[in-house]
DNA sequence: ACTAAACTTTCCACCAAGGGGAAGGTAAAG
DNA sequence: CTTTACCTTCCCCTTGGTGGAAAGTTTAGT
């Protein structure tokens, strides 16, 4: 199958397609003569998996490790379940951070009158030394 | 004073203080003898302010706009909180589609026994074709 | 005055994770 | 037989810096 339907399957552009392959993640089969990219179904199967860990937010690294282990028949759940608890405590790490980011904006947001006037509290918040 | 100081002063890295120059977002004088920079007071609050801006996940280029406003006298409060209510507005989608992805890994995690054995929900899901 | 350490400068390369587009070869359809 | 639609590699661009190399400067100690 050519980088178009398989980039199509795989829900994902050919452009990241093909850095998959610069990249060694996804490496399909290569025609000598043309130079084509040849995708077999247990390559779109691959790409399809990458593509739903990016989703998950995923890094290329750690998608890396979880095809690998995808791949391996012999591997066992728990390696898994550990990187997936810890990308829960990264995403949970940023959303504390927005929340809190979010909260402060809308307070300085809250207090600024939004009118013609130059008086205004969210540039002075900013420019305060002690920031938030 | 000096790139360091003055970097220290807006706790910030040199290299970040430099950059922010590189850009044209905050330039001090430079000696023609040296090429050393010299950082005003006012370059040094402007960098704080900056610093600030950035923490609150403002842009370079969002940095450089309220900038600007925090240096014109004769702004109205009303642009600084139109971009303010924005930013809010960004972080509120970003914090909605974290929230969704926390909650599908972490049923995920919990369909997950993690043990020894090669069987994987997580991984069953990562290769399913409805992705999420 | 001399030297060594601690600064400073510019420049170039690099990170994630691709996107845009040029130049040139290939395949499929009319 | 030609046009169109692919495909390839290549290099530059993005964001917001960080790291290091080579070279000049200032400061501290002796």
């Amino acid at each position: 199958m050519n980088i178009s339907s398989a980039a199509a399957q795989a829900g994902l552009t050919v452009k990241t397609v093909r850095y998959y392959d610069s990249i060694g993640m996804v490496s399909p089969y290569q025609n000598p003569q043309t130079g084509y990219r040849d995708y077999s179904e247990t390559d779109i199967a691959k790409l399809q998996f990458v593509g739903t860990a990016r989703r998950f937010n995923f890094s290329i690294e750690e998608c890396r490790e979880l095809l690998s282990l995808y791949e391996d028949k012999n591997r066992s759940s728990e390696t898994v379940k550990a990187l997936t608890v810890q990308k829960i405590a990264e995403i949970e790490d940023r959303l504390a951070e927005l929340t809190t980011l979010r909260d402060q904006l809308a307070h300085l947001a809250n207090s600024c009158h939004g009118d013609n006037r130059p008086d205004c509290p969210i540039l002075d918040a900013l420019s305060s030394k002690h920031g938030a």
